[in-house]
RNA sequence: GGGAGUGUGCCCGAGUGGACAAAGGGAUCAGACUGUAAAUCUGACGGCGUACGCCUACGGUGGUUCGAAUCCACCCGCUCCCA
């Protein structure tokens, strides 16, 4: 092999084990881009369950994207069949049934949001149902597919042997999934299948199962679940601690600045593309002031889904209302009611206050001001006019429309 | 089928007849400070009334009691042990 196209090599294993929480096996990584004639075909399952994408599953979606970029093919497939299975990596039991109806949906909303991440351009992305080919098996194809693997083989999974271990249900059924999920690893003919964490079993078992039906088995890279905007818990939906891809570029970069400073490396590294020497010149406190390195970051990270006008300007508006504590430049408008009205109600039907109390306590907390004057007296009464800012606390800003 | 637990405010969790709108922590919100919606510190944190107050709330229903989150009965949910 000439010189260059070694360096060539390891400049791109370098960018693609960068962020992996683990990876199946490293040399043979290394070996199938030696050997690759054709772009590798990279596998990734998308739940149809779960629509809503935020940053978290760009993570994933990011390596993906970084496959693309070298030439690979994305395979995306949606486990529209397999959903109905129920995947017992998390914990409890049935999952709804979707509709295919609401499978379609889900699907076509997940790449309207994917698309933000991945190249969509036809010869780099296959999108798969995999009802394609899971509704076609017949009862002695699925035999013969369950006895390519042992249940002590099954057990190694650790949901399934704590489940046991705690005398809790384990489902026949729910062997099938990793199997399946296997199988579809076989009929795509995947050379790599990229997962999170949880889907480490499942994807493992794929490569067994391309071996038992004569394919070289994928190599599995697992990425790391991203810890949400509290620093604590990892990022997600239900937690409320989660940036989502379509947040527009103002929401996107305060949520970033408002991480914890600790956490900026692993931003860094796991949703950008920035050389790893460069984050740590970043990371530096010595060389680079904590908060411009995030700033950079939520640049970075508004850039990627907008553009560098977006998130310049995001940046500005930034500064501008949190540094030079000036007024937002868009604000949204609030009806009101011509005529003299108490602050307490004011507060409250701007929607800045669910009841009286909670106004009343903002008022007398100093959080409330209109037009840069501070009211602190919680049974003042104002005469609103048209264009005045009512301001609540630091973020919540409010034009007044009388109506 | 038998037995033992357990269910508290957005979440976790203390409280086992009155001093309980209910300790503590987290989350959230506000203020100060700052380097930012970081960190730290302070405060607020069921609803209504300016306050003494009233109402709603401790799985559900009913009961005991002057008085119940706390005791009793039944019901519902969850967990564990035995079969």
């Amino acid at each position: 092999m000439s010189q260059e196209k070694q360096t060539d090599i390891d400049g791109r294993m370098k960018l693609l084990l960068r962020g992996t929480e683990a990876v199946y096996t490293t040399d043979e990584l290394t070996r199938r881009l030696e050997e690759a004639t054709k772009p590798l075909r990279i596998k990734y399952g998308m739940d149809p369950t779960a629509p809503d994408i935020h940053l978290g599953h760009s993570v994933v979606l990011g390596k993906l994207r970084q496959f693309q970029d070298l030439g690979h093919k994305a395979v995306l497939i949606i486990g529209d069949y397999t959903a109905r299975i129920g995947d017992p990596s998390g914990q409890n039991t049935a999952r709804p049934t979707l509709s295919p109806e609401q499978i379609q949906e889900n699907a076509k909303t997940y790449f309207q949001q994917a698309g933000k991440v991945l190249d969509t351009s036809s010869g780099k992305l296959e999108i798969r149902y995999n009802s394609e080919w899971l509704a076609k098996l017949t009862m002695m194809d699925i035999i013969h597919l369950t006895a390519k693997k042992t249940v002590a083989q099954m057990l190694q999974r650790e949901s399934f042997k704590t489940r046991l271990a705690a005398d809790q249900d384990v489902f026949l059924h729910e062997f099938l999934y990793p199997v399946v999920q296997g199988y579809d690893s076989v009929v795509v003919e995947a050379d790599v299948e990229l997962g999170g964490t949880d889907q480490t079993f499942n994807c493992l078992v794929g490569r067994d199962i391309q071996r038992a039906y004569d394919q070289r088995p994928q190599i599995v890279l697992i990425m790391p679940l991203l810890v949400g905007l509290d620093g604590v818990e990892k990022m997600s939906k239900s937690k409320g601690n989660y940036v989502g891809i379509t947040d527009t570029p103002n929401d996107m970069f305060g949520k970033i600045m408002s991480i914890p400073d600790t956490l900026m490396e692993n931003y860094f590294t796991l949703l950008t593309d920035l050389p790893a020497e460069r984050i740590t010149e970043l990371v530096d406190g010595e060389k680079t002031h904590p908060r411009e390195a995030k700033a950079a970051l939520a640049k970075t990270i508004v850039e990627r889904y907008y553009d560098k006008s977006a998130a310049e300007a995001a940046a500005d508006e930034f500064d501008r209302v949190f540094s030079s504590k000036q007024t937002p430049t868009e604000i949204p408008e609030i009806a009101v009611p011509a005529g003299t009205i108490g602050i307490i109600d004011l507060v409250v039907q701007a929607g800045f206050a669910k009841s009286n109390g909670e106004a009343r306590r903002l008022i007398s907390q100093n959080a409330v001001s209109i037009d840069g004057d501070k009211i602190t007296d919680t049974e003042a009464d104002v005469n609103p006019q048209n264009g005045q800012i009512l301001r609540v606390g630091k973020r919540r800003f409010g034009k007044i429309v009388l109506k």
